[in-house]
DNA sequence: GTCTATATCCAGATAGAC
DNA sequence: GTCTATCTGGATATAGAC
């Protein structure tokens, strides 16, 4: 196994080493309990480059946000790529956001976090996102297709991934302490159990 | 009319003040960027009562937090002395949850903000708090009772109330644009259908 | 208890050598 | 492009008169 011990020749770029490490601190501490010292030592990078590259926390912060936010967007748009119908569609994001809450915490924990316009200012809630605009697409699709049953966009979107996101924000803050992949099961059944069309011969 | 001139005799003591204007500045600006002159400006009292009410902004955050916590939690125990069956209860939070969104949305957003560990350090997550764990029992009362199918406890919870607690999360966010009342019924109506009990002739 | 004025600290940002 | 040393503003917190 002759690579096993081999030294990484080609060291990780000095923009991720900065990126990763404020992820990983701002994640856990909290941007504004984050220093620019803090990342500089973290990253082990000169406080200099940090405002060459970033020009500064701020820009840190942006350029992280935006890598992060088209990542999920790309992840689903994979998604919508290999998948069809609408419940496949948001079963395969649900359940890939559940293995990203356990793999890569911190960018789920990043992305999810409520209040980036508290940071990031000028910028519109996380909501209003590309990838957020498009599960609420998906979610339409499905209520157009006959695969949920009709009601308020909102609504239905709250109500096929509210349950789901509520698991990850739980998950994250250490309230819920088993991996999420267990509960996968359960969240979809709820999920399409609370958006399946009712027959006729149900109502009342 | 003779009360309608009248200057109020009474000034609202000098800690509601503070509060209230801390309560309103951090939530539309966010703690880190709210300072304790603002608060005292906003408040018309000086920084020197802050610091001796207080003992500094971290001490209003947590009198705030605790405070509002403890609204919260009065707000569920009188749902649970006047309703009993666990549909009734879920559905009086929830409709509560929605009229407060809307009428003290800054309570809400309080309450609901998702870290207060990053600003009140050694306090454990806000949903391992006591009105949480109300809703919590709340649920699992269902799930014994046969009003709700049986789930996992996490799972079930978050069925409930994820999409109403989505909704609140849009609205404060400014994503959603109209009153929650509005989607009151249709939220209620998911929910309820996603954690109904399963009749065996409708199983495959 | 409340106030003003002040002290102290530390963050973000910059300058200029290499 | 990267580094170290330095500047500056603003925040928390205190001192001491009233």
């Amino acid at each position: 196994m002759p690579y096993l011990n081999r030294i990484p020749c080609v060291p990780e770029p000095i923009d991720c080493r900065i990126l990763t490490a404020a992820l990983d601190l701002f994640v856990s501490r909290g941007y504004h309990n984050v220093s620019v010292h803090d990342v500089q030592k973290e990253a082990n990078v000169s406080i200099g480059s940090i405002y060459n590259h970033f020009g500064g926390k701020e820009g840190i912060a942006k350029a992280l946000y935006f890598h992060l936010l088209n990542e999920m967007e790309e992840m689903i748009d994979t998604v919508m790529r290999d998948h069809y119908s609408a419940t496949r569609r948001c079963e395969t994001i649900i359940r890939l956001l559940f293995e990203y809450t356990e793999t890569r915490a911190n960018i789920i924990a990043y992305i999810f976090h409520a209040k980036h316009t508290e940071f990031i200012p000028g910028e519109s809630p996380i909501c209003d996102s590309s990838p957020f605009a498009k599960m609420r697409g998906i979610v339409q699709q499905g209520m157009e297709s006959g695969e949920f049953r009709s009601t308020d966009p909102w609504v239905a979107t709250a109500s096929v991934f509210g349950g789901a996101i509520r698991m990850i924000q739980l998950r994250l803050d250490g309230v819920i302490q088993q991996p999420l992949g267990g509960f996968l099961d359960e969240v979809l059944e709820s999920a399409w159990q609370g958006m399946r069309v009712e027959r006729a011969s149900e109502s009342v």
